[in-house]
RNA sequence: GGGCGCGUAGCUCAGUUGGCAGAGCAACUGGCUUUUAACCAGUAGGUCCCAGGUUCGAGCCCUGGCGCGCUCACCA
């Protein structure tokens, strides 16, 4: 046991075992959806079909209301919560043992389905089982875990203890459970590619760095799935997508975990324009299922996902927040040092920095920025009328980019020499070397095709109403915790040294 | 990595000018058969994040560290 188990429960396991109960029983009880009880109880003036009738519930004991021979309990399971009640005269044998039950304790309960005289939906229990003795005190009953640092690390606390956290997760699956129906029903097979990477590639970012011992070769966690999905459609499979997790290892922030879901999506015989409209459908689709409306409240602004979204050019949007042509090098470089941007950088990533710092923080959205810099887009192919400019998009939402797509870049020779330039700036995120095999694969031919990256833990914040892509996340990134005596070990006292 | 803030009972939080460590909930004891944040009476519960320092005296002031949050940087 550790630290976190209370004396007082420990107590009550002991005083269990003496008398010859198991605190922790080998097998469950089937119970109904706590839920479906309180349909089927109905309310005192009009009784559900299930009234009088004898009932299993199983779930957590998240309370006890004792009034001496007659306790009220709340028993919560994942569908919501309903009301126990125990009473000395339907629990003759049983009833000395109410003194063994704590709140936090798992409990199966069997008996009447009825209401109390204020109308509460009530199993009132003629047979209670322990399933499982908590030894740890669960929190504050009203206000559940506030301390985030205690939610995040205990989320197995925080799914039952906090109120509609539970909720956001459901929320969650049910987004992928929809995309899945979405995208299959159009035609598409989903995918599983390589999490581990012999070469960087797919996205900028800095990768997680493993040893694979049996290769005896360093790999990459992946940072995006994309070339191995473009493979694919080289092999004819023509519209595959991956709900994948990328790793990048770069800084944690409110929209930023370093490991992350990005749903990816190719179609042959597509391209950008195409991927804009699958990406509207898609989140028009989401916000009806899980709102039954397209408008939604996010950080307190209104937001319509009704498609179509706005298309606004990227070069437009510079000119207006930016008051600089995409095509005039030297007044990008003038309007990065007014804005104390390194004005040092490429001219397609400055113009981006330029766009980072003056537009994405107007685009309220829903809407596509299009037409992105080809300098910053060494994937996707050029427009036929204009060679600076590629045919990419991002979508954007409340300042936040949520996605990201364009036509694909299916000319070897082009994209080999993309790949070298990227090489060859020694940026610390480019690629360390030229992705040969994935050349060699367009070598063979890749139909025309459109490719969009989604971000799904943003599109859930969104669609959720959270603030923090750590709300959407189970597990979120956080510094391991160690003991006092590791840590003291670890960053020895700056005395000692 | 920088700046700002926070860290006190199992949980949620107070803590005055530096002067005996507090409340509610949870727990324990007693009472109560219709509450739903039940109620009433009582009891117990502390490494005030850690390590130093200043001081007659530190939860409070100073230095360093750890953890978390916000923010900036970063994130094509």
């Amino acid at each position: 046991m550790t630290e976190i188990a209370q004396d007082d429960r420990l107590a009550k396991l002991a005083q269990l075992r003496a008398e010859g109960l198991d605190p922790y029983p080998p097998r469950g009880v089937a119970g109904t959806p706590v839920e479906e009880l309180r349909a089927a109880a109905g309310t005192p003036d009009e009784p559900g079909p299930r009234v009088g009738e004898r009932v299993t519930a199983a779930g957590r004991l998240v309370g006890l209301r004792d009034f001496g021979k007659l306790i009220f309990a709340p028993l919560q399971d994942r569908t919501g919560r309903i009301q126990v009640g125990l009473q000395k005269n339907r629990l003759s044998e049983w009833w000395p043992r109410r003194k063994h039950l704590d709140g936090g304790d798992l409990v199966a309960v069997s008996g009447e389905l009825g209401h109390t005289q204020k109308g509460e939906p009530t199993i009132w229990a003629d047979e209670v089982q322990l399933l499982s003795k908590a030894v740890a005190a669960p929190p504050e009953k009203w206000h559940g875990l506030v301390d985030v640092e205690q939610r995040y690390r205990r989320r197995y606390v925080d799914l039952w203890a906090s109120e509609g956290v539970r909720e956001v997760f459901q929320a969650r699956s049910r987004v992928l459970s929809l995309v899945r129906r979405f995208l299959e029903d159009q035609g598409y097979l989903e995918v599983e590619t390589p999490i581990l990477h012999p070469i960087v590639g797919g996205a900028a970012a800095r990768p997680f760095v493993t040893h694979y011992n049996a290769l005896d070769a360093d790999f990459y966690l992946r940072i995006a799935p994309e070339l191995y999905l473009k493979r694919l459609i080289v092999g004819g499979l023509e519209r595959v997508f991956e709900i994948a997790r990328n790793f990048r290892n770069e800084g944690l922030s409110r929209r930023h975990n370093p490991e992350f879901t990005m749903l990816e999506l190719y179609e042959a015989q597509a391209d950008y324009r195409r991927m804009m409209e699958i990406t509207e459908q898609l989140m028009e689709h989401l916000a009806l299922e899980l709102h039954g409306q397209t408008t939604l409240t996010w950080r307190g602004e209104q937001y319509d996902l009704k498609a179509p979204f706005a298309r606004l050019s990227y070069a437009d949007l510079l000119r207006e927040h930016a008051g600089v042509d995409l095509a005039d090098e030297a007044a990008l470089r003038a309007k990065a040092r007014e804005l104390g941007l390194d004005a040092d950088m490429p001219a397609g990533k400055l113009a981006h920095e330029l766009f980072e710092e003056t537009v994405e923080p107007h685009l309220h959205g829903p809407c596509f920025v299009v037409d992105y810099p080809v300098a910053i887009s060494p994937l996707a192919k050029v427009k036929p009328d204009d060679p600076t400019v590629a045919e990419r998009f991002e979508v954007y939402l409340g300042g936040m980019e949520l996605g990201n797509a364009f036509t694909e870049l299916n000319d070897p020779a082009e994209q080999e020499r993309r790949f070298a330039e990227q090489v060859a700036s020694l940026d610390p995120e480019a690629p360390g070397e030229v992705d040969v095999d994935y050349v060699q694969a367009l070598e063979y031919g890749m139909p025309p095709a459109g490719g969009l990256g989604i971000g799904i833990d943003r599109l859930v914040m969104v669609l959720t109403g959270q603030d923090s892509i750590r709300d959407v996340l189970l597990f979120p990134a956080l510094r391991p915790q160690r003991g006092d005596a590791a840590a003291q070990e670890a960053e020895p006292a700056a005395d000692e040294a």
